[in-house]
DNA sequence: AACCAGGCTTC
DNA sequence: GACGTGCCTGGTT
């Protein structure tokens, strides 16, 4: 007996072990799933944690009144294979806030809960099967509560000899993981990497097109630029080898890339595989990185993060290259880097005069790249802490789908079960309300924003499917200009999800003054404020999304009729204060700035119970008649230009610029004169071909593959130009175009911006259509007619013979 | 004139 | 790898 007790605790050895989560996934060892938790241990091993314990599983839910016997015996027959039902345990959930009798049922392999689905779906009694549509790996990080990007605590055994991993320490676990108060993450390796292809036809090809450079990145400060082996094409089976050794000596946590889930890493994989090698990078030896979820592309133990699913998010950023991005972001400067042309690549390669700048370019994209993923790894941290998603995929993972995550993860903390994302038919509703704009100049106007209305209507009216009563509103909260109603108690699943998202909002901003301005503590806490606030301002849209497993139209309404219902109450507490409204969109009041303004946000707040808080004052605004677009002067002097042209990513730079300046002059001065001279002198700086020609490029994007099209739009006959040159084209490539000379209708006269010269250039297209319209568009309100600057670009005809 | 398409909206 | 609607504009048909 005492032997035996020896003999035990020598075997477990248990040890408490502290670690940073960085991913969770799964593998099958002996018919049996097995959870793996990667991490990086308070001493900096890279440590992996074994969990063979947990088993998948999904609910049936059943009819009220039915002998659950019955139907036991009957799903119990169903029990088959090498992944037989091991059990069946009939409860009680919560499903949209109603208790309901379910049986969960537990396999072995995760692959076989669709086919269980399936066949329970089809049994007498079974009202709906739900949670049968969760990854296995997600699954654990719900149940469990263990998000990556967090620290944790756990009782964990020794594993020796366990080959396969790449890992300095393994373990079985023996408890559970708790986690831990600490903010900071510890030191992560990160890499990136860039490659560059051989590319003289134009489109690359992996089964065809050599890989000439690879340049490498490290958080610790190293640099490589790898090169291809002479010869026509290139040799890159070295290339590839001397990546993959690198790669496996950094032994890196995150690898980081540009545009890497679409282009770099399914290159490099079919590219090692044409060349008879394996891209074997990742942690788990053999484990080649594969395709996954939203479009990510994974490697196995390592956590992949591409870099332009965060720079896609910056909607300031029209082109999202990345000497754009790095240089908007101050990473790297535009005009302190090397460019060049994609489609000379193998140019700058050939000619060896050149290939200098080919390094030094590989160069530039690599660092940048890194220096890009330092901003956005710690935000994207906390959004993997707060979601459950692993690092590498949230970046991937859409708005809808990062709130969904941290929705399942409330769902199952609250004994809710998780409904089923469902195929549904698109409907439209009716949205927020957009005033009529009182067109002129104005002078000191503040600009009022009500606080995160959607998420505060939500919460005080109790509004989504578990609480909402159609009919009757005695004791309920009546929607006005609708027939909805919602339950006052209890809190619904949305208010009590939202409630806690903007509860932790409050604390971490207390949290976050407990610690210096730039110190890694205040940082990080600020990026998960943020996050926290992008997911609560996400679940109205998400809500009106038909996608969504949590869609409730009617909540939708009711949150759009709220709103529009506000902000009139609102007006009329502006007007019998007697200030003027000038403006309002959906959650903004434009109101002339006197005293009352103060008398305004009280009685706002106590009326309406909601907080509304001056955003800026404008020292002048201007407004046509048209809705959306403005034009206001800061205390500060800045300008701030909204809906107009110049804003807008589909005008050329130059239309933008004469619309800017016009606007700054205009307010700043209120001189047309000046205004009209300053447009003059730009078109005859267009006459005599001193615009430069990236200044004429108009972007716009391909919403739809080529034949998908029905209309020969500008950038659709320029993109199948460059189809012709034999570059790729794809669904949400952005095409730049100019529009040339001739008689045809413009678009057959658009081409791609890089074939053009200046001297092709429509000079009369670029005046009438682009710079005449964008600078009338503010000038006609300020007396300027439109003659009066067609007759401008006729002086030009008669001054400049540039035709 | 009706349409299609694209872009921007807010903190 | 789909969060919502409202609104404006240009170009084609």
């Amino acid at each position: 007996m005492f032997i035996n007790y020896l003999v035990q605790s020598f075997l477990e050895l248990e040890v408490k072990l502290r670690f940073y989560l960085l991913d969770v996934s799964y593998e099958i060892h002996g018919g049996v799933p097995t959870i793996l938790l990667w991490g990086v241990s308070d001493d900096g091993r890279r440590i992996l944690i074994v969990d063979k314990s947990f088993r998948p599983y999904f609910y049936v839910i059943l009819r009220e009144e039915v002998d659950e016997y019955g139907v036991l015996s009957k799903i119990k027959i169903l029990s088959r294979g090498d992944s037989p039902i091991t059990s069946t345990e009939v409860g009680y959930k919560k499903y949209y806030g109603k208790p309901v009798k379910v049986v969960k049922i537990t396999t072995v392999k995760p692959e076989a809960v669709r086919d269980y689905r399936e066949l329970v779906k089809k049994l007498k009694d079974v009202v709906d099967v739900v949670e049968a549509d969760i990854r296995f790996s997600m699954r654990y990080v719900l149940d469990s509560d263990v998000p990556p990007c967090q620290w944790y605590e756990a009782e964990v055994e020794p594993l020796e000899g366990v080959s396969g991993y790449r890992v300095n320490s393994m373990y079985g676990l023996a408890g559970r993981l708790r986690p831990l108060d600490r903010t900071v993450p510890p030191r992560l390796r990160i890499l990136a990497l860039d490659i560059e292809v051989y590319n003289p036809r134009g489109a690359v090809d992996p089964s065809r097109d050599p890989v000439i450079v690879i340049s490498l990145a490290t958080s610790d400060g190293d640099l490589k630029l790898l090169t291809a082996s002479e010869g026509s094409p290139p040799q890159d089976r070295d290339l590839v080898k001397e990546f993959i050794n690198y790669v496996l000596a950094y032994d890196p946590d995150i690898v980081v890339g540009y545009n890497s889930n679409k282009f770099d890493l399914p290159y490099l994989v079919e590219r090692a595989s044409k060349l008879g090698l394996s891209l074997d990078i990742g942690r788990v030896r053999g484990g080649i990185p594969r395709p996954s979820v939203h479009g990510h592309y994974s490697i196995p133990g390592r956590l992949h993060v591409d870099i332009y699913n965060f720079a896609e998010e910056i909607p300031e950023i029209k082109i999202k290259s990345l000497d754009t991005v790095a240089d908007y972001l101050g990473v790297m400067k535009k005009s302190e880097r090397t460019l060049i042309p994609g489609h000379e690549i193998h140019a700058y390669w050939d000619d060896r005069s050149k290939r200098g700048l080919l390094l030094n370019y590989a160069k530039d994209d690599v660092v940048s790249t890194l220096r890009l993923s330092e901003k956005f790894i710690p935000f994207a941290m906390q959004l993997s802490s707060l979601t459950g998603l692993p690092l590498d995929q949230v970046g991937a993972a859409s708005v809808g789908y990062r709130l969904e995550w941290y929705l399942m993860r409330s769902a199952v903390k609250m004994g809710e079960l998780i409904p089923n994302r469902l195929e549904r038919e698109y409907e439209p509703y009716k949205g927020a309300v957009v005033l009529e704009p009182k067109k002129g100049v104005h002078s000191n106007v503040a600009v009022l924003d009500f606080t995160s209305m959607y998420p505060n209507i939500m919460v005080k009216y109790n509004i989504g499917p578990d609480t909402y009563v159609e009919g009757e509103c005695e004791n309920h909260y009546k929607i006005p200009g609708t027939n909805y109603c919602f339950r006052k108690d209890p809190p619904g699943f949305y208010k009590s999800v939202l409630e806690t998202l903007l509860r932790l909002r409050r604390v971490v901003r207390e949290e976050m003054k407990k610690y210096p301005l730039g110190s890694p503590e205040h940082l990080i806490l600020d990026e998960r404020q943020r996050a926290l606030k992008i997911l609560a301002n996400a679940s109205y849209g998400y809500m009106g999304w038909v996608g969504a497993r949590w869609y409730f139209k009617p909540g939708a309404e009711a949150v759009t009729a709220i709103g529009r219902d506000t902000i009139k109450k609102a007006i009329s507490l502006a007007e019998n204060l007697g200030l003027e409204v000038i403006y309002g969109d959906t959650d903004s009041l434009f109101i002339s700035n006197r005293p009352e303004v103060s008398k305004f946000i009280e009685e706002v707040m106590k009326v309406l119970e909601l907080e509304i808080k001056v955003d800026k004052v404008y020292k002048r605004v201007f407004f046509t008649e048209a809705k959306k677009r403005y034009v206001g002067i800061l205390d500060d002097g800045r300008i701030d230009i909204v809906g107009f042209e110049a804003v807008r990513g589909d005008w050329s730079e130059i239309a933008k610029e004469v619309q800017e300046n016009v606007a700054k002059i205009v307010l700043e001065t209120g001189d047309t004169k000046k205004a009209t001279d300053y447009v003059r002198s730009v078109v005859l700086e267009l006459k005599q071909q001193k615009i430069p020609l990236e200044k004429l490029v108009i972007w716009k994007t391909l919403t739809k593959s080529l034949d998908e099209y029905e209309v020969n739009a500008p950038h659709v006959t320029a993109a199948k130009k460059m189809i012709g040159l034999g570059f790729k084209v794809e669904k949400g490539d952005k095409i730049g175009y100019v529009i040339t000379r001739g008689q045809t209708p413009i678009s057959s006269r658009a081409a791609p911006y890089f074939m053009a010269k200046l001297s092709d250039i429509d000079v009369d297209y670029y005046v009438k259509h682009q710079i005449v319209p964008a600078a009338m568009r503010i000038l006609e309100y300020f007396g300027v007619s439109e003659k009066q600057l067609e007759a401008i670009s006729k002086a030009g005809k008669t001054l400049f013979d540039f035709k």
